[in-house]
DNA sequence: TGTTATTTATAATATAATATTATATATTGC
DNA sequence: GCAATATATAATATTATATTATAAATAACA
């Protein structure tokens, strides 16, 4: 037994105009369509549907039954249209995000919360793991997009690299807070927390205190920049962090100034190559692109939303 | 935008298989058939619905949650489905029915309860009203069977007709229990209670009388076989009634006999024309008929259902 | 890597569902 | 019963869906 959405169709417009000429109209074909329409539906239900009234075709109490039945059908196949449009359109849908520790907590949760308040209908899976767990996860499909940092490029990912400058934190009231630039000649006395030795960012700053015939006084070795945030924030050492990170922090006891030679941090945002349209990425990495606008200009001090 | 219900089908069994081919298998139909129809249904949702992964198609993100509303598409036909199933085996529906007063009390509640026991998607409405009425319902389409007495005939009327016997009663312990056939003869003494003059049955029980040469000794004329019952039952008088009712009150302090000649109340059941085979209702009225046979033996005391 | 086996897509075409127009038949309203 | 209207049927066109045959893409593996 099979019933052809057609015939439903018909079936409901006669019941609700009680009548196949004015079903015919509805539907937009001619008359003899829609009885033929009925009479194979009226075959395959094998009961009688319809009986004359006056001039009217009347339900009888089996079609009865059966139309309220059909419209669960028709609602179904509406919520279905209703669905492929969201999607279609990235409002519904369910968005899997892995990104390295650091991200989880800064500025990423602002951005997330500022995405799903247009969009109701939308979930978020939010994973912090190392990074090379992050590329597996994308190569394999297990999230839709990710963010990491100093990605070099994989044929299966497809990268977008952007450089976030760095600057050097202090605790608030420090003497550097006098200047409005520090450079690695002002570190020479200062304690200075940074980034592990084998990764690309402490490259970056060695260099620059190269350049500068300075070298860097070892103090603490961190992970996240984060750490270096909370332990300066507490009032020992300083350290030269993402400006993300920087302002994060910057209402718990930290201030942040320019460092110069510039060096940045290069966060990474990747996603599967399948490209398939996935407006809901599409949208969501957007987004993210354009929250790192107000730190991405060379002079400033990032204050782009203080007093 | 308008879904396909073999795109949808298609859509669903390669999902569930996770290859066209195996689709195909399913569907019984050939591969291309299935490409096809894949095909087209990406064109109209209009994103990726399937990754290679291995030797699988893998459903998107989106076609997920196509998926999920998709089965909820099917289940309403298949509700559908199983309703039409129900509605012409006659195990799911509405049953309307007008009859005499007297009928909505005795008889048929046992009848109904008996009917409804195997039929849990049933529902009853029962509408007790005067015989005109029930033939204007009958035919008007707003009872689908009814049960009055001693119907002529209807063109638009279907009718059975059934006699079913009278019998006399009389209060528990009266002396004509002590005979097993009741005549008119032996009621010559007997205060009479019997129906209104203007019925038929009255003039059945006119003629037993003339053609024995007694006369009728009236006291009590009622409209009712079940208010002639209840005055014998309470120990005043004698009646002639229909089998049904006499049996009704067998446990309420009345008696009954066989009366000679015989004489019977003409019981009628009808339902509308129309014949669109409604099994419910020739259920309902096989089932009525079906109860009445014990009490259509012309010998025996209608004590069928007693020790 | 090539090479083979398997899967999927495309092309040409047949069949079934669904539409059309023209017209016969049934129903309704006097 | 007759005119007006509604529905069914017939002949036929169009579209959806199927087929077979075959090319292209993908997976499996020496």
């Amino acid at each position: 037994m099979n019933f052809k959405l057609r015939q439903l169709e018909a079936f409901r417009a006669i019941a609700q105009t009680g009548s196949i000429t004015r079903a015919a109209t509805v539907l937009k074909v001619s008359q003899p369509a829609v009885s033929r329409l009925l009479s194979d539906f009226s075959k395959t239900v094998d009961f009688e549907l319809f009986r004359r009234e006056g001039g009217n075709l009347v339900p009888t109490h089996e079609a009865e039954y059966m139309l309220a039945e059909t419209t669960r059908v028709f609602d179904s196949l509406n919520h279905l249209e209703d669905l492929r449009h969201g999607l279609k359109k990235g409002t519904v849908g369910h968005l899997r995000i892995a990104c390295l520790p650091g991200f989880a907590t800064t500025h990423l949760p602002k951005v997330l919360s500022d995405f799903l308040k247009d969009r109701p209908q939308v979930t978020v899976l939010l994973e912090p793991d190392r990074p090379e767990r992050i590329l597996e996860w994308i190569i394999g499909h297990q999230y839709d997009c990710g963010i990491t940092d100093g990605f070099g490029g994989h044929s299966s990912i497809e990268t977008e690299n952007i450089s976030i400058p760095a600057v050097c934190i202090m605790p608030k009231g420090h003497p550097l807070t006098q200047k409005s630039v520090i450079t690695p000649a002002d570190l020479r006395e200062e304690r200075l927390i940074h980034s592990r030795r084998d990764s690309a960012f402490y490259s970056n700053l060695e260099k620059a205190f190269t350049d500068c015939n300075e070298k860097i006084n070892h103090w603490i070795e961190v992970r996240q920049f984060s750490a270096a945030c909370t332990i300066v924030s507490e009032g020992q050492g300083v350290s030269i962090v993402s400006v993300l990170d920087a302002e994060e922090y910057r209402d718990q006891g930290v201030e942040y100034r320019p460092f110069e030679p510039k060096i940045t941090h290069l966060l990474s945002l990747l996603r599967p190559v399948t490209a398939g349209n996935t407006p809901l990425v599409q949208d969501f990495l957007n987004l993210f692109t354009k929250s790192l606008a107000p730190f991405l200009a060379p002079s400033g001090h990032g204050d782009s939303s203080a007093i």
